[in-house]
DNA sequence: AGGTGTGAAATCTTTCACAGCT
DNA sequence: AGCTGTGAAAGATTTCACACCT
Protein backbone atom coordinates (compact mmCIF):
# COMPACT_ATOMS: atom_id res chain seq x y z
CA UNK A 1 0.00 0.00 0.00
CA UNK A 2 1.14 3.45 -0.81
CA UNK A 3 0.67 6.37 1.24
CA UNK A 4 -2.84 7.73 1.32
CA UNK A 5 -2.76 9.81 4.14
CA UNK A 6 -2.26 12.79 5.03
CA UNK A 7 -5.05 14.65 3.77
CA UNK A 8 -4.27 18.52 4.20
CA UNK A 9 -7.93 19.54 5.13
CA UNK A 10 -8.75 19.00 2.07
CA UNK A 11 -11.91 18.88 0.41
CA UNK A 12 -13.15 15.12 -0.36
CA UNK A 13 -12.22 13.25 1.72
CA UNK A 14 -13.55 10.75 3.96
CA UNK A 15 -12.96 12.07 7.55
CA UNK A 16 -12.01 7.70 8.91
CA UNK A 17 -10.28 6.62 11.44
CA UNK A 18 -7.79 4.97 9.90
CA UNK A 19 -8.45 1.62 12.16
CA UNK A 20 -12.10 0.33 13.44
CA UNK A 21 -12.02 2.02 16.46
CA UNK A 22 -10.22 4.85 18.27
CA UNK A 23 -11.94 4.79 21.83
CA UNK A 24 -9.10 7.40 22.47
CA UNK A 25 -10.47 10.45 20.61
CA UNK A 26 -9.37 13.02 22.91
CA UNK A 27 -8.82 15.59 19.88
CA UNK A 28 -10.73 14.76 16.94
CA UNK A 29 -12.07 17.60 15.34
CA UNK A 30 -15.38 18.09 15.71
CA UNK A 31 -17.27 18.68 12.69
CA UNK A 32 -17.41 16.49 10.11
CA UNK A 33 -19.37 17.93 6.73
CA UNK A 34 -16.92 17.00 3.79
CA UNK A 35 -17.38 20.02 1.35
CA UNK A 36 -20.60 21.86 2.50
CA UNK A 37 -19.02 23.90 5.36
CA UNK A 38 -20.24 27.10 4.11
CA UNK A 39 -22.81 28.91 6.70
CA UNK A 40 -22.50 32.54 5.48
CA UNK A 41 -24.95 34.80 7.11
CA UNK A 42 -27.54 32.22 8.52
CA UNK A 43 -29.27 33.63 11.62
CA UNK A 44 -28.68 30.44 12.65
CA UNK A 45 -25.29 29.88 13.01
CA UNK A 46 -24.32 26.66 11.88
CA UNK A 47 -22.01 24.15 14.02
CA UNK A 48 -18.61 24.59 12.79
CA UNK A 49 -15.95 22.52 13.60
CA UNK A 50 -15.59 23.71 17.69
CA UNK A 51 -12.23 22.00 19.16
CA UNK A 52 -12.64 19.33 21.77
CA UNK A 53 -10.70 21.58 24.33
CA UNK A 54 -12.76 24.29 23.70
CA UNK A 55 -16.30 22.82 24.05
CA UNK A 56 -14.85 21.43 27.76
CA UNK A 57 -13.69 25.29 28.62
CA UNK A 58 -17.67 25.96 27.27
CA UNK A 59 -18.62 24.24 30.30
CA UNK A 60 -17.38 26.45 32.30
CA UNK A 61 -17.85 29.52 31.45
CA UNK A 62 -21.33 28.70 31.39
CA UNK A 63 -21.20 28.07 35.18
CA UNK A 64 -19.73 31.29 35.44
CA UNK A 65 -21.72 33.32 33.34
CA UNK A 66 -24.52 31.60 35.46
CA UNK A 67 -23.27 32.92 38.86
CA UNK A 68 -22.33 36.15 37.39
CA UNK A 69 -26.02 36.57 36.05
CA UNK A 70 -27.52 35.48 39.35
CA UNK A 71 -25.45 38.22 41.21
CA UNK A 72 -26.75 40.73 38.78
CA UNK A 73 -24.19 40.95 36.10
CA UNK A 74 -25.26 42.19 32.91
CA UNK A 75 -21.94 42.29 31.09
CA UNK A 76 -18.48 41.21 31.35
CA UNK A 77 -15.21 41.40 29.48
CA UNK A 78 -13.09 39.05 27.76
CA UNK A 79 -10.86 39.50 30.73
CA UNK A 80 -12.59 39.16 33.35
CA UNK A 81 -14.55 36.14 32.42
CA UNK A 82 -11.35 34.10 31.72
CA UNK A 83 -9.96 35.30 35.14
CA UNK A 84 -12.42 33.70 36.85
CA UNK A 85 -12.17 31.09 34.26
CA UNK A 86 -8.45 30.97 35.12
CA UNK A 87 -7.42 30.91 31.47
CA UNK A 88 -6.27 33.89 29.64
CA UNK A 89 -8.38 36.09 28.08
CA UNK A 90 -6.71 35.12 24.52
CA UNK A 91 -8.03 31.97 24.91
CA UNK A 92 -11.39 32.61 25.86
CA UNK A 93 -11.87 35.29 23.12
CA UNK A 94 -11.14 32.43 20.74
CA UNK A 95 -13.47 30.23 22.78
CA UNK A 96 -16.19 32.30 21.84
CA UNK A 97 -15.71 33.37 18.33
CA UNK A 98 -16.16 29.70 17.67
CA UNK A 99 -19.57 30.04 18.48
CA UNK A 100 -20.03 33.62 16.80
CA UNK A 101 -19.54 37.27 17.31
CA UNK A 102 -21.72 38.37 20.28
CA UNK A 103 -19.68 40.96 21.83
CA UNK A 104 -19.64 44.65 21.72
CA UNK A 105 -16.16 45.81 21.12
CA UNK A 106 -14.80 48.41 23.84
CA UNK A 107 -17.54 47.24 26.08
CA UNK A 108 -17.35 43.34 26.51
CA UNK A 109 -20.53 40.46 26.50
CA UNK A 110 -23.66 40.54 27.51
CA UNK A 111 -24.34 37.68 30.05
CA UNK A 112 -27.34 36.38 29.32
CA UNK A 113 -26.21 36.93 25.57
CA UNK A 114 -23.68 34.50 25.90
CA UNK A 115 -25.56 31.90 27.57
CA UNK A 116 -27.84 31.40 25.44
CA UNK A 117 -25.45 31.18 23.25
CA UNK A 118 -23.19 28.64 25.02
CA UNK A 119 -26.13 26.82 25.97
CA UNK A 120 -27.27 25.94 22.28
CA UNK A 121 -23.93 25.32 21.29
CA UNK A 122 -23.63 22.70 24.15
CA UNK A 123 -27.37 21.54 23.11
CA UNK A 124 -28.66 22.41 26.21
CA UNK A 125 -31.67 22.86 25.29
CA UNK A 126 -32.73 19.62 24.90
CA UNK A 127 -33.13 17.03 27.66
CA UNK A 128 -30.74 14.08 27.99
CA UNK A 129 -31.82 11.61 30.17
CA UNK A 130 -29.26 9.84 31.99
CA UNK A 131 -28.79 6.49 33.40
CA UNK A 132 -26.65 5.23 36.20
CA UNK A 133 -25.91 1.66 36.81
CA UNK A 134 -23.85 0.25 39.32
CA UNK A 135 -25.33 1.60 42.67
CA UNK A 136 -22.61 1.27 45.08
CA UNK A 137 -21.01 4.11 46.68
CA UNK A 138 -20.43 6.14 43.94
CA UNK A 139 -23.56 5.47 42.16
CA UNK A 140 -25.59 6.58 45.21
CA UNK A 141 -23.58 9.45 44.81
CA UNK A 142 -24.30 10.46 41.24
CA UNK A 143 -28.14 9.69 41.45
CA UNK A 144 -28.90 11.51 44.01
CA UNK A 145 -27.07 14.39 42.54
CA UNK A 146 -30.43 15.15 42.07
CA UNK A 147 -31.08 15.78 38.07
CA UNK A 148 -27.39 16.43 37.93
CA UNK A 149 -25.65 19.63 37.30
CA UNK A 150 -28.69 21.90 37.18
CA UNK A 151 -31.76 20.58 34.96
CA UNK A 152 -30.82 19.39 31.57
CA UNK A 153 -29.87 15.86 33.18
CA UNK A 154 -32.49 13.56 34.60
CA UNK A 155 -32.00 10.73 36.13
CA UNK A 156 -34.49 7.94 34.89
CA UNK A 157 -32.83 4.94 35.25
CA UNK A 158 -31.15 3.26 37.73
CA UNK A 159 -29.44 -0.36 37.36
CA UNK A 160 -27.80 -2.52 39.89
CA UNK A 161 -27.12 -6.57 40.17
CA UNK A 162 -27.98 -6.74 44.03
CA UNK A 163 -31.37 -8.55 44.23
CA UNK A 164 -31.72 -6.32 47.36
CA UNK A 165 -31.69 -3.27 45.63
CA UNK A 166 -33.89 -3.92 42.80
CA UNK A 167 -36.93 -1.81 43.13
CA UNK A 168 -35.69 0.33 45.39
CA UNK A 169 -35.93 4.04 44.60
CA UNK A 170 -32.62 5.96 45.27
CA UNK A 171 -33.30 9.11 44.77
CA UNK A 172 -37.06 8.77 43.43
CA UNK A 173 -35.71 6.33 41.09
CA UNK A 174 -36.22 2.83 41.85
CA UNK A 175 -33.41 0.35 41.04
CA UNK A 176 -34.16 -2.12 38.13
CA UNK A 177 -31.73 -4.92 37.05
CA UNK A 178 -28.69 -5.41 34.39
CA UNK A 179 -30.73 -7.72 32.27
CA UNK A 180 -33.34 -5.07 31.75
CA UNK A 181 -30.81 -1.93 30.72
CA UNK A 182 -31.84 -2.70 26.69
CA UNK A 183 -34.97 -2.20 27.32
CA UNK A 184 -35.40 0.27 29.93
CA UNK A 185 -33.27 2.69 28.42
CA UNK A 186 -35.11 2.23 25.08
CA UNK A 187 -38.26 2.86 27.09
CA UNK A 188 -37.13 5.69 28.64
CA UNK A 189 -34.67 6.78 25.68
CA UNK A 190 -31.95 7.37 27.48
CA UNK A 191 -29.36 8.91 26.05
CA UNK A 192 -26.57 9.44 28.77
CA UNK A 193 -25.02 6.19 30.69
CA UNK A 194 -23.14 6.32 33.72
CA UNK A 195 -21.01 3.36 34.55
CA UNK A 196 -20.14 3.01 37.97
CA UNK A 197 -19.54 -0.87 38.27
CA UNK A 198 -16.68 -2.82 39.53
CA UNK A 199 -14.52 -2.66 36.21
CA UNK A 200 -15.20 -6.59 35.35
CA UNK A 201 -19.05 -5.46 34.58
CA UNK A 202 -17.77 -2.43 32.85
CA UNK A 203 -17.46 -3.60 29.36
CA UNK A 204 -20.83 -5.42 29.67
CA UNK A 205 -22.76 -2.95 31.28
CA UNK A 206 -21.27 -1.13 28.12
CA UNK A 207 -22.81 -3.18 25.53
CA UNK A 208 -26.46 -2.95 27.56
CA UNK A 209 -26.09 0.66 27.18
CA UNK A 210 -25.30 0.78 23.30
CA UNK A 211 -28.21 -2.02 22.86
CA UNK A 212 -30.33 0.01 24.67
CA UNK A 213 -29.43 2.77 22.11
CA UNK A 214 -27.27 5.13 24.41
CA UNK A 215 -25.16 7.33 22.65
CA UNK A 216 -23.02 8.74 24.72
CA UNK A 217 -20.98 7.09 28.43
CA UNK A 218 -19.38 8.85 31.15
CA UNK A 219 -17.53 5.71 32.50
CA UNK A 220 -16.30 5.69 35.99
CA UNK A 221 -14.65 2.34 35.97
CA UNK A 222 -11.16 1.76 35.34
CA UNK A 223 -11.61 0.14 32.43
CA UNK A 224 -11.02 1.48 28.37
CA UNK A 225 -14.20 0.17 26.94
CA UNK A 226 -14.69 -1.01 23.46
CA UNK A 227 -17.78 0.63 21.46
CA UNK A 228 -18.70 1.16 18.35
CA UNK A 229 -17.69 4.53 16.47
CA UNK A 230 -20.76 6.07 17.01
CA UNK A 231 -21.13 6.32 20.61
CA UNK A 232 -18.64 8.47 22.52
CA UNK A 233 -17.28 7.73 25.43
CA UNK A 234 -15.83 9.75 28.46
CA UNK A 235 -13.86 8.52 31.03
CA UNK A 236 -13.31 9.66 35.11
CA UNK A 237 -10.81 7.83 36.12
CA UNK A 238 -9.80 8.58 39.90
CA UNK A 239 -6.33 6.76 39.81
CA UNK A 240 -5.55 8.13 36.89
CA UNK A 241 -5.81 11.33 38.46
CA UNK A 242 -3.90 10.47 41.60
CA UNK A 243 -1.25 8.90 39.77
CA UNK A 244 -0.72 12.16 37.29
CA UNK A 245 -0.66 14.33 40.57
CA UNK A 246 1.93 11.77 41.66
CA UNK A 247 3.98 12.41 38.34
CA UNK A 248 3.99 15.92 39.54
CA UNK A 249 4.93 15.98 43.24
CA UNK A 250 7.79 13.37 42.18
CA UNK A 251 9.04 15.90 39.20
CA UNK A 252 8.52 18.63 42.21
CA UNK A 253 10.82 16.95 44.49
CA UNK A 254 13.36 16.12 41.84
CA UNK A 255 13.57 19.78 40.89
CA UNK A 256 13.48 20.92 44.11
CA UNK A 257 16.25 19.50 45.59
CA UNK A 258 18.03 23.14 46.09
CA UNK A 259 15.31 24.66 47.61
CA UNK A 260 14.90 26.67 44.82
CA UNK A 261 11.80 26.06 42.68
CA UNK A 262 12.67 26.22 39.10
CA UNK A 263 10.48 26.93 35.88
CA UNK A 264 12.67 26.09 33.34
CA UNK A 265 14.19 22.78 34.41
CA UNK A 266 17.45 22.88 34.31
CA UNK A 267 19.50 20.16 32.83
CA UNK A 268 21.29 19.36 36.21
CA UNK A 269 19.45 16.40 37.27
CA UNK A 270 19.16 15.27 40.66
CA UNK A 271 18.86 11.77 41.71
CA UNK A 272 15.85 10.17 43.22
CA UNK A 273 16.17 12.82 46.21
CA UNK A 274 13.43 12.25 48.30
CA UNK A 275 12.73 15.63 49.39
CA UNK A 276 9.98 16.76 51.98
CA UNK A 277 8.20 19.79 51.39
CA UNK A 278 9.08 22.48 54.16
CA UNK B 1 16.97 30.49 20.11
CA UNK B 2 15.09 31.98 23.02
CA UNK B 3 12.84 30.10 23.84
CA UNK B 4 12.01 30.75 27.32
CA UNK B 5 8.39 30.43 28.92
CA UNK B 6 8.40 34.33 29.44
CA UNK B 7 5.12 35.80 30.46
CA UNK B 8 3.17 38.82 28.40
CA UNK B 9 5.18 41.12 26.98
CA UNK B 10 3.00 43.90 26.32
CA UNK B 11 0.27 44.05 28.60
CA UNK B 12 1.91 44.24 32.45
CA UNK B 13 1.67 41.61 35.07
CA UNK B 14 -1.99 41.42 35.00
CA UNK B 15 -3.39 39.16 38.67
CA UNK B 16 -4.36 36.10 36.83
CA UNK B 17 -3.97 34.43 39.92
CA UNK B 18 -2.85 30.68 39.84
CA UNK B 19 -5.13 28.14 38.29
CA UNK B 20 -3.28 28.26 35.34
CA UNK B 21 -4.09 23.80 34.86
CA UNK B 22 -6.97 24.20 32.41
CA UNK B 23 -10.56 22.52 33.11
CA UNK B 24 -9.91 19.34 31.02
CA UNK B 25 -7.24 18.90 28.82
CA UNK B 26 -4.41 20.54 30.10
CA UNK B 27 -1.79 21.97 28.29
CA UNK B 28 0.90 23.34 30.67
CA UNK B 29 4.38 21.83 29.57
CA UNK B 30 5.60 19.27 31.79
CA UNK B 31 8.95 19.93 33.17
CA UNK B 32 12.30 17.57 32.30
CA UNK B 33 12.70 14.75 34.32
CA UNK B 34 16.19 14.12 35.10
CA UNK B 35 17.99 10.61 34.29
CA UNK B 36 17.44 7.44 35.74
CA UNK B 37 19.40 6.71 38.83
CA UNK B 38 18.99 3.83 40.44
CA UNK B 39 19.63 0.64 38.14
CA UNK B 40 21.37 2.74 35.46
CA UNK B 41 21.19 1.32 32.01
CA UNK B 42 21.10 4.68 30.78
CA UNK B 43 23.95 5.15 28.91
CA UNK B 44 23.18 8.28 27.05
CA UNK B 45 19.88 9.71 25.73
CA UNK B 46 18.67 11.56 28.84
CA UNK B 47 14.57 11.24 29.53
CA UNK B 48 13.33 14.47 27.72
CA UNK B 49 10.61 16.38 29.08
CA UNK B 50 7.55 13.64 29.31
CA UNK B 51 4.17 15.39 27.89
CA UNK B 52 1.28 15.87 29.77
CA UNK B 53 -1.20 13.69 27.76
CA UNK B 54 1.46 11.07 27.89
CA UNK B 55 1.87 10.82 31.48
CA UNK B 56 -2.24 10.29 31.59
CA UNK B 57 -2.07 7.30 29.28
CA UNK B 58 0.80 5.77 31.21
CA UNK B 59 -1.55 5.45 34.21
CA UNK B 60 -3.32 3.34 32.04
CA UNK B 61 -0.97 1.28 30.54
CA UNK B 62 0.05 0.48 33.91
CA UNK B 63 -3.37 -0.57 35.00
CA UNK B 64 -3.46 -3.02 31.35
CA UNK B 65 0.01 -3.90 32.45
CA UNK B 66 -0.48 -5.37 35.99
CA UNK B 67 -4.00 -6.75 34.76
CA UNK B 68 -1.18 -8.79 32.12
CA UNK B 69 1.08 -9.73 34.74
CA UNK B 70 -1.71 -10.83 37.13
CA UNK B 71 -2.68 -13.47 34.25
CA UNK B 72 0.62 -14.72 33.86
CA UNK B 73 1.70 -12.79 30.99
CA UNK B 74 5.62 -11.94 30.56
CA UNK B 75 5.84 -10.14 27.33
CA UNK B 76 3.68 -7.63 25.20
CA UNK B 77 3.89 -6.12 21.42
CA UNK B 78 3.34 -2.75 21.39
CA UNK B 79 0.08 -3.79 18.86
CA UNK B 80 -1.29 -5.80 21.94
CA UNK B 81 -0.54 -3.14 24.78
CA UNK B 82 -2.04 0.12 22.78
CA UNK B 83 -4.71 -1.97 21.33
CA UNK B 84 -6.02 -3.08 25.10
CA UNK B 85 -5.54 1.08 26.31
CA UNK B 86 -7.11 2.24 22.89
CA UNK B 87 -4.52 3.65 21.30
CA UNK B 88 -2.16 3.11 18.33
CA UNK B 89 0.84 1.46 18.79
CA UNK B 90 2.94 4.58 17.17
CA UNK B 91 1.73 6.48 20.05
CA UNK B 92 1.80 3.80 22.63
CA UNK B 93 5.89 3.17 21.35
CA UNK B 94 6.35 7.05 21.59
CA UNK B 95 5.14 7.65 25.07
CA UNK B 96 6.98 4.37 25.93
CA UNK B 97 10.68 6.23 24.74
CA UNK B 98 10.01 9.01 26.72
CA UNK B 99 11.11 7.46 29.96
CA UNK B 100 13.46 5.50 27.82
CA UNK B 101 13.99 2.04 25.87
CA UNK B 102 13.21 -0.80 27.37
CA UNK B 103 11.91 -2.95 24.74
CA UNK B 104 13.36 -5.91 22.66
CA UNK B 105 13.25 -5.19 18.92
CA UNK B 106 11.50 -7.82 17.36
CA UNK B 107 10.12 -9.12 20.45
CA UNK B 108 8.04 -6.39 22.44
CA UNK B 109 7.99 -5.27 26.21
CA UNK B 110 9.12 -6.75 29.48
CA UNK B 111 6.02 -6.90 31.15
CA UNK B 112 7.60 -6.51 34.57
CA UNK B 113 10.07 -4.07 33.36
CA UNK B 114 7.87 -1.84 32.16
CA UNK B 115 5.50 -2.17 35.32
CA UNK B 116 8.87 -0.63 37.14
CA UNK B 117 9.98 1.91 34.55
CA UNK B 118 6.37 3.42 34.83
CA UNK B 119 5.72 3.07 38.44
CA UNK B 120 8.89 4.78 38.62
CA UNK B 121 8.24 7.75 36.21
CA UNK B 122 4.91 8.42 37.90
CA UNK B 123 6.65 8.14 41.44
CA UNK B 124 4.25 5.46 42.52
CA UNK B 125 7.51 4.27 44.33
CA UNK B 126 6.65 6.56 47.34
CA UNK B 127 3.66 6.91 49.35
CA UNK B 128 1.55 10.15 48.64
CA UNK B 129 -0.76 10.43 51.83
CA UNK B 130 -4.47 11.17 51.12
CA UNK B 131 -6.91 13.67 52.71
CA UNK B 132 -10.75 14.00 51.62
CA UNK B 133 -12.36 16.61 52.32
CA UNK B 134 -16.48 16.39 52.66
CA UNK B 135 -17.52 13.38 53.89
CA UNK B 136 -21.32 13.25 51.32
CA UNK B 137 -22.17 10.74 49.65
CA UNK B 138 -18.96 11.72 47.03
CA UNK B 139 -16.62 11.96 49.86
CA UNK B 140 -18.01 8.62 51.61
CA UNK B 141 -17.75 6.81 48.08
CA UNK B 142 -13.73 7.89 48.02
CA UNK B 143 -12.29 7.07 51.27
CA UNK B 144 -14.38 3.89 51.05
CA UNK B 145 -12.22 3.40 47.76
CA UNK B 146 -9.50 2.00 50.39
CA UNK B 147 -6.62 3.13 49.96
CA UNK B 148 -7.28 4.26 46.64
CA UNK B 149 -5.71 2.77 43.63
CA UNK B 150 -3.93 -0.71 44.61
CA UNK B 151 -1.54 1.01 47.76
CA UNK B 152 0.29 3.79 47.26
CA UNK B 153 -2.31 6.49 47.85
CA UNK B 154 -3.55 5.64 51.77
CA UNK B 155 -6.39 7.92 52.68
CA UNK B 156 -5.10 9.56 56.19
CA UNK B 157 -7.23 12.33 56.78
CA UNK B 158 -11.14 13.26 56.36
CA UNK B 159 -12.53 16.02 57.09
CA UNK B 160 -16.24 17.38 57.23
CA UNK B 161 -17.89 20.02 58.56
CA UNK B 162 -20.84 18.40 60.35
CA UNK B 163 -20.97 17.98 64.12
CA UNK B 164 -22.04 14.67 63.55
CA UNK B 165 -19.52 13.21 61.91
CA UNK B 166 -16.66 14.86 63.37
CA UNK B 167 -14.90 11.71 65.36
CA UNK B 168 -16.69 9.00 63.32
CA UNK B 169 -14.63 6.58 61.30
CA UNK B 170 -15.34 6.17 57.86
CA UNK B 171 -13.14 3.55 56.35
CA UNK B 172 -11.01 3.04 58.86
CA UNK B 173 -10.31 6.89 59.54
CA UNK B 174 -11.73 9.22 61.89
CA UNK B 175 -13.23 12.53 60.57
CA UNK B 176 -11.99 15.72 61.49
CA UNK B 177 -13.36 19.10 61.44
CA UNK B 178 -12.48 21.33 58.47
CA UNK B 179 -10.75 24.19 60.85
CA UNK B 180 -8.25 21.54 61.55
CA UNK B 181 -6.79 20.73 57.97
CA UNK B 182 -3.78 22.64 58.25
CA UNK B 183 -3.00 21.24 61.47
CA UNK B 184 -3.68 17.62 60.60
CA UNK B 185 -2.67 17.89 57.21
CA UNK B 186 1.08 19.09 57.83
CA UNK B 187 0.84 16.78 60.90
CA UNK B 188 0.03 13.80 59.03
CA UNK B 189 2.04 14.89 55.78
CA UNK B 190 -0.78 14.98 53.33
CA UNK B 191 0.45 15.39 50.17
CA UNK B 192 -2.93 15.38 47.90
CA UNK B 193 -5.98 16.80 49.41
CA UNK B 194 -9.08 15.63 47.67
CA UNK B 195 -12.20 18.11 47.47
CA UNK B 196 -15.63 16.92 47.39
CA UNK B 197 -17.36 19.59 49.19
CA UNK B 198 -20.38 22.02 48.13
CA UNK B 199 -19.03 24.39 45.87
CA UNK B 200 -19.46 27.14 48.01
CA UNK B 201 -16.98 25.83 50.54
CA UNK B 202 -13.77 24.46 48.38
CA UNK B 203 -11.63 27.35 47.62
CA UNK B 204 -11.93 28.19 51.80
CA UNK B 205 -11.02 24.60 51.72
CA UNK B 206 -8.29 24.42 49.26
CA UNK B 207 -6.72 27.20 50.74
CA UNK B 208 -6.40 25.47 54.54
CA UNK B 209 -5.17 22.25 52.25
CA UNK B 210 -2.34 24.86 51.17
CA UNK B 211 -1.54 26.06 54.34
CA UNK B 212 -1.68 22.43 55.58
CA UNK B 213 1.12 22.06 52.82
CA UNK B 214 -0.83 19.73 50.46
CA UNK B 215 1.29 20.58 46.80
CA UNK B 216 -1.53 18.83 44.78
CA UNK B 217 -5.40 18.65 44.51
CA UNK B 218 -7.84 16.65 43.17
CA UNK B 219 -11.13 18.89 42.74
CA UNK B 220 -14.32 17.31 42.52
CA UNK B 221 -16.25 20.84 43.43
CA UNK B 222 -17.54 22.51 40.45
CA UNK B 223 -15.58 25.53 40.99
CA UNK B 224 -12.32 26.76 39.19
CA UNK B 225 -9.94 26.99 42.27
CA UNK B 226 -7.14 29.93 42.83
CA UNK B 227 -3.72 28.42 44.18
CA UNK B 228 -0.60 29.37 44.35
CA UNK B 229 1.78 28.46 41.68
CA UNK B 230 3.54 25.57 43.35
CA UNK B 231 0.14 23.89 43.87
CA UNK B 232 -1.26 21.51 41.17
CA UNK B 233 -4.81 21.37 40.83
CA UNK B 234 -6.92 18.24 38.70
CA UNK B 235 -10.13 18.83 38.38
CA UNK B 236 -13.09 16.30 38.06
CA UNK B 237 -16.11 17.90 36.97
CA UNK B 238 -19.38 15.98 36.13
CA UNK B 239 -21.33 18.99 34.96
CA UNK B 240 -18.66 19.57 32.19
CA UNK B 241 -18.34 15.61 31.39
CA UNK B 242 -22.08 15.55 30.87
CA UNK B 243 -22.60 18.59 28.80
CA UNK B 244 -19.36 17.57 26.60
CA UNK B 245 -21.43 14.68 26.18
CA UNK B 246 -24.50 16.88 25.22
CA UNK B 247 -22.68 18.78 22.82
CA UNK B 248 -21.70 15.63 21.03
CA UNK B 249 -25.38 14.52 21.37
CA UNK B 250 -26.67 17.44 19.31
CA UNK B 251 -24.09 17.84 17.31
CA UNK B 252 -24.78 13.93 16.00
CA UNK B 253 -27.94 15.30 15.77
CA UNK B 254 -27.63 18.53 13.61
CA UNK B 255 -25.54 16.47 10.93
CA UNK B 256 -27.63 13.88 10.82
CA UNK B 257 -30.82 15.92 9.98
CA UNK B 258 -30.93 16.04 5.97
CA UNK B 259 -29.60 12.23 6.38
CA UNK B 260 -32.38 10.24 8.69
CA UNK B 261 -32.92 11.08 12.27
CA UNK B 262 -32.29 8.21 14.46
CA UNK B 263 -32.17 9.69 17.73
CA UNK B 264 -34.71 11.04 20.35
CA UNK B 265 -37.46 12.87 19.33
CA UNK B 266 -38.21 14.48 22.27
CA UNK B 267 -41.75 15.69 22.47
CA UNK B 268 -41.81 18.91 23.39
CA UNK B 269 -38.22 20.37 23.57
CA UNK B 270 -38.31 22.17 19.61
CA UNK B 271 -36.77 25.47 20.67
CA UNK B 272 -33.36 26.56 19.34
CA UNK B 273 -31.62 30.06 20.76
CA UNK B 274 -34.26 30.41 22.92
CA UNK B 275 -33.14 30.59 26.43
CA UNK B 276 -35.37 28.00 28.76
CA UNK B 277 -36.37 29.60 31.55
CA UNK B 278 -37.75 26.66 33.25
C1' DA C 1 -9.46 54.75 25.32
C1' DG C 2 -11.02 50.24 25.86
C1' DG C 3 -12.08 45.75 24.31
C1' DT C 4 -13.43 42.33 20.70
C1' DG C 5 -12.29 39.30 16.75
C1' DT C 6 -8.81 36.94 14.31
C1' DG C 7 -4.94 35.98 10.98
C1' DA C 8 -0.44 34.34 11.88
C1' DA C 9 3.18 32.51 14.76
C1' DA C 10 4.48 29.49 18.37
C1' DT C 11 3.65 25.19 20.78
C1' DC C 12 2.22 20.89 21.77
C1' DT C 13 0.54 16.14 20.06
C1' DT C 14 -0.16 12.64 17.06
C1' DT C 15 0.92 9.96 13.16
C1' DC C 16 4.04 8.31 9.54
C1' DA C 17 7.32 5.51 7.98
C1' DC C 18 11.55 3.42 8.19
C1' DA C 19 16.30 2.61 10.10
C1' DG C 20 18.12 -0.56 13.08
C1' DC C 21 18.24 -4.49 16.47
C1' DT C 22 17.23 -9.34 17.59
C1' DA D 1 10.81 -11.66 9.64
C1' DG D 2 9.26 -9.07 13.38
C1' DC D 3 9.07 -5.23 16.34
C1' DT D 4 11.05 -1.25 18.71
C1' DG D 5 12.65 3.55 18.66
C1' DT D 6 12.44 7.88 16.59
C1' DG D 7 13.23 11.88 13.20
C1' DA D 8 10.17 14.27 10.56
C1' DA D 9 5.58 15.54 8.82
C1' DA D 10 0.96 16.54 9.86
C1' DG D 11 -2.47 18.22 12.99
C1' DA D 12 -4.46 20.58 16.79
C1' DT D 13 -4.30 24.11 20.24
C1' DT D 14 -2.59 28.11 22.31
C1' DT D 15 -0.67 32.58 22.24
C1' DC D 16 0.53 36.93 19.97
C1' DA D 17 -0.43 41.19 18.49
C1' DC D 18 -2.99 44.31 16.07
C1' DA D 19 -6.77 45.89 12.98
C1' DC D 20 -11.03 47.55 13.94
C1' DC D 21 -15.30 48.87 16.20
C1' DT D 22 -17.84 51.73 20.06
Amino acid sequence: MVAQRGRRNGAAAHKRTGSRRGPDADNAPTAELPAVTENGADPEARVKAIPEAAVARMAVYLRILSAMAEQGGTTVSSEELSAAAGVNSAKLRKDLSYIGSYGTRGVGYEVQVLIGQIERTLGLTRQHRVAVVGIGNLGHALANYGGFPGRGFPVEALFDIDPDLIGVPVGGVPVSHLDDIPVVCAERQISIGVIATPPAAAQTVCDRLVAGGVQCILNFAPVVLQVPEHVEVRKVDLAVELQILSFHVARRADNKVNGQVVEDPIPGAADEGVVMPS
